[in-house]
DNA sequence: TCGATATATTGATATATGTCATTATCTTTG
DNA sequence: CAAAGATAATGACATATATCAATATATCGA
């Protein structure tokens, strides 16, 4: 996204941001308080979830590096619509928002760029608004191993530090329900456990699992 | 929205845009479809809804004159990721995704100002997230009940072309479901329902269930 | 106006999912 | 290393919700 950025513009953001180290399970913004920073993930992995009623999380993805976490509220009323929350060791770098903003108005292509990472998100938003609606939980349990593996980890047996309550948050069930569908997987040989080491052992079988 | 454009840019969209007339029932572009055009509601109502599987949708909002919708597709693959019908008789002009990028590009207050409106939808979807995943049914039912009075008919004894159906799949549930919550909250009088015509009793018993 | 078709309503039943209680396993720390 | 706390796993049970079948009501066209 920076690439169409110019020199000057590059030293404009160099100047201006502060990079912040984050231990794993350290809260990184919450929804709810004010939005001042544009965010940039350079190292770890962070959760971002809404907080529900009863305590309850809908984590809305993984974010991995190098990649932008945009909360809506930038353009809308400056607040944080969502919480983010470090799950490994991670470090970002904040740019405030007068200078983000003025890259928009000034650099089309920056803007356009952004207008697309803006789109993407909303199109797998509509995704998850399928899979948590119109799924059953092993529909929804295989998304997120599917996502896991092709979106976040990008390899197939894939350590996670994503707990099993964090599986539940991602697919909307309860920590149990999440758990017993794990093993039910496991029993099936689609997919092999052990702690948080994974491997999807039928691909095809969880796919056919998740458009069922 | 199109109040910070010059003469000129509105001469240009004017020259362009197209006027089209749909009747209640009526398609007006399909998910999975190339997304040529960017629409303006100027009479009637349309529902968007993403399709998915098992000829079940789940309705993402009813838009009102005068109003845009945005589809995400047009900074992604120019394509529709949702469905767009006409629930009454309606007007919308279209005007070419060329032009309108142009307007995007050459006019910041323009882009901000869409940049706006995509915020305030992306940040409506975090509350149907909400709603859809964490709420019951009469919370689910509630909530529909209330957007329709403030966002989309605003005033309160309303008459809808919306359909049981639509209901159900604005609350992703059931028909039956839809129905049977409808006549629970007739029972306690907190609403009153005739055919398509609603009328909200206790609003603040409605809203406390929604907070269920 | 009448029949035909779509939409709405209701009840009985099956099933998916959550909750609660209990035990097991892992992690941390003094 | 042992104790304490967190996280994970399992089973029994309650309940929310969908499905199916039947009936009622509205809507539309000839």
């Amino acid at each position: 996204m920076f690439a169409c950025l110019c020199q000057t513009e590059l030293d404009q953001i160099d100047d201006k941001r502060i990079e912040v180290h984050f231990k794993a399970g350290e809260l990184i913004f919450k929804q709810g308080t004010p939005n001042m920073h544009f965010l940039c993930l350079t190292q770890g992995k962070v959760k971002t979830y809404i907080e529900g009623y009863n305590n309850k999380n809908l984590i809305l993805g993984i974010v991995k590096p190098v990649e932008y976490i945009l909360g809506p509220g930038i353009y809308a009323d400056e607040m944080h619509h969502f919480s983010a929350m470090a799950i490994e060791d991670s470090v970002a770098c904040l740019v405030d928002l007068v200078t983000f903003k003025s890259l928009i108005r000034n650099n089309s292509n920056f803007a356009e760029d952004f207008l697309r990472k803006v789109s993407l998100q909303s199109i797998y938003n509509y995704e998850l608004f399928i899979s948590l609606t119109q799924k059953q939980m092993p529909g929804r349990i295989a998304d997120v191993l599917l996502y896991l593996k092709d979106k976040v980890y990008e390899c197939n047996p894939f350590h996670t530090t994503v707990s099993r309550q964090d599986l539940a948050d991602m697919s909307g069930m309860s920590k149990e329900s999440a758990i017993r569908i794990l093993r039910e997987f496991k029993d099936e040989n689609i997919i092999q456990v052990s702690g948080n080491d994974f491997e999807i052992l039928d691909i095809d079988h969880l796919v056919k699992i998740s458009q069922t």
